[in-house]
DNA sequence: TTTTTCTACTAGACAGTGTCAAGTATGAAT
DNA sequence: ATTCATACTTGACACTGTCTAGTAGAAAAA
């Protein structure tokens, strides 16, 4: 609409690339389109981030850091664990979470404020499994465990957000039932 | 160089394609490029390929082809198992696999030859779920511990190939020894 | 042989894109 | 009153996918 003064066109162009985003992925992101939704010349965005892949730290510098509430967050029931809520994350925050997925949109080593909020949501992962694995287990079997653990959230957030096979998955009745089932295969099988 | 006769110049994009994808991601390839790689007009590669999309369900079909091969090909030992094997295809197969896992580029449901070649490889990791869950196995149960083991291998594949956190995993020495170790992990947790 | 048709291209144009460069309007600081 | 920075606008450029309209050559049909 009308030109908004100042810092709130930031937030609104960061807002409609998210929706963007979320509707047909981050490819549709283009800095003409969000211009336009915010009403403003095509130029506009540029006096708030560097370029194109400027837009894509911020959104993922905001989705990081909205991932470690979301993983920090007290869960709903004991049974429920960390891969579950990675997930659901996922799902619900499809926008952010497909560009944060996407490491060729831009160079987290060229944003540290994005970079830090990356770091922080895996170190909260690192220390859950540390949590489960106990006080005796070697560095070498936290990164591996470590690992395991985010690829199966990870794995079963974009099978199930973007996956070219989740057709197959049509007959699941209850998809919340699905993911706490898959992921508490996961965590139960987290050892030594 | 020089114009290539019919069939030859599908082969050479297709190349190229895959190509670029592997050196710099699916975005990177454009019509334009690819077709000034293989030393013909802009517009020579419509004739073999309806349009870009085309292009991506050309080079996802000859992935998904490959992929059944190589889970289905002999293992190395008796210790390593499908999950692995679908890792290493990705870490072998960068260019073919980004786009494979990219449901935004091509939608394989217009592309019916693809889209079986993307079944077929589909149903190999079922049938592997079945035969290490054993006869009694419901439906429901099977779906799970395939989606689970799907998870496991895709997540760790593009953990591995484009993740954003790859940095964190820099102490590894033997990625291929991490594989395994995360593979085992996966497989022996599978169960009813 | 001539003509027609098909294949595999080339050439040109159009709208859309990211982004560089330059201009402008407004408010604060000097 | 002048300078200066902020937050824009306008215009241009090269690049993109793709539509349309050609063309050169070979095979098939007359």
């Amino acid at each position: 609409m009308s030109s908004l003064k100042s810092e709130s066109l930031r937030r609104t162009v960061l807002d409609a690339a998210v929706a963007i985003s979320a509707a047909n992925g981050p490819d549709a992101i283009s800095m003409r389109e969000v211009a336009r939704e915010a009403g403003v010349s095509h130029q506009a965005p540029y006096h708030h981030f560097t370029d194109r892949s400027g837009i894509f730290a911020a959104i993922c510098e905001e989705g990081f850091r909205q991932l470690s509430e979301a993983l920090l967050a007290p869960r709903p029931s004991n049974d429920s664990n960390m891969c579950e809520s990675y997930v659901h994350f996922a799902l619900q925050h499809p926008g952010h979470f497909r560009v944060m997925m996407r490491n060729d949109l831009c160079q987290l080593a060229d944003y540290p404020s994005a970079r830090m909020e990356a770091d922080r949501a895996f170190d909260i992962l690192v220390d859950e499994v540390k949590s489960l694995l106990g006080e005796g287990a070697s560095d070498e079997i936290v990164k591996t465990q470590t690992a395991y653990m985010w690829s199966v959230g990870h794995g079963l957030a974009t099978l199930l957000l973007d996956g070219p096979l989740e057709l197959k998955l049509e007959g699941i009745d209850d998809i919340n039932a699905f993911i706490h089932q898959v992921s508490r295969t996961a965590v139960t099988s987290i050892h030594v």
